[in-house]
DNA sequence: TCAGATTTGTTCGTATGTATT
DNA sequence: CAATACATACGAACAAATCTG
């Protein structure tokens, strides 16, 4: 395993979804699951784009659905981190819970 | 006067405020002032581009920004609409006057 | 304090797809 | 089909904030 670790991208250019849209349901999939725990940073946008093949752009607009959802919280010069409080329903914009 | 008009911008590449943010206040404040009028598409994409000397993109982000204050309603193929009811406060997502 | 690496933020350019007229 | 206009997507560059050495 020495290569670039290049898995089955779940992603789909074909699909009616775009990208950036899939790329965030993974990611959000990923924290219902609990991969990604509250308080750990999740993959930068850089590396993100790496490992689905997208443009650091379309990494972008993943994190800020999932910002709108309130699935994660971005700190500039840090990171995205998971919110430790997932909304139930309705989402609810800014406040940062740390 | 065959050139390209290229008058004041308001806006000041050196302020700390993003760019599209400027431009979505200024086009805000033509709202609220009455130059735009509700059922009367604002300047398109292109044309607010050409006349502040900003990229597409960042015309499309202070048009997401005015969206999202509930100011105007883009219409796909159409362009975008100055709400008929801007909000007193608290702005609502979703819901075109039409 | 400074320099470098990392990461997010903003901006510009370009291309393709989709929807309306 | 053509023109207009928005949506999505990729590539590139620089700025700002953070952290480490």
């Amino acid at each position: 395993m020495s290569d670039a670790e290049e898995q089955q991208s779940p992603l789909d250019p074909m699909s009616a979804r775009p990208l950036y849209v899939q790329l965030a349901d993974v990611i959000a999939e990923k924290i219902a699951s609990g991969e990604l725990v509250p308080d750990r940073p999740i993959p930068s946008e850089h590396h993100l784009a790496d490992a689905y093949g997208v443009a650091r752009l379309t990494a972008r607009r993943a994190a800020q659905e999932l910002r709108e959802r309130g699935l994660i919280v971005t700190v500039r010069g840090k990171g995205s981190f998971v919110a430790e409080q997932p909304p139930t329903g309705a989402p609810e914009q800014d406040k940062p819970t740390g």
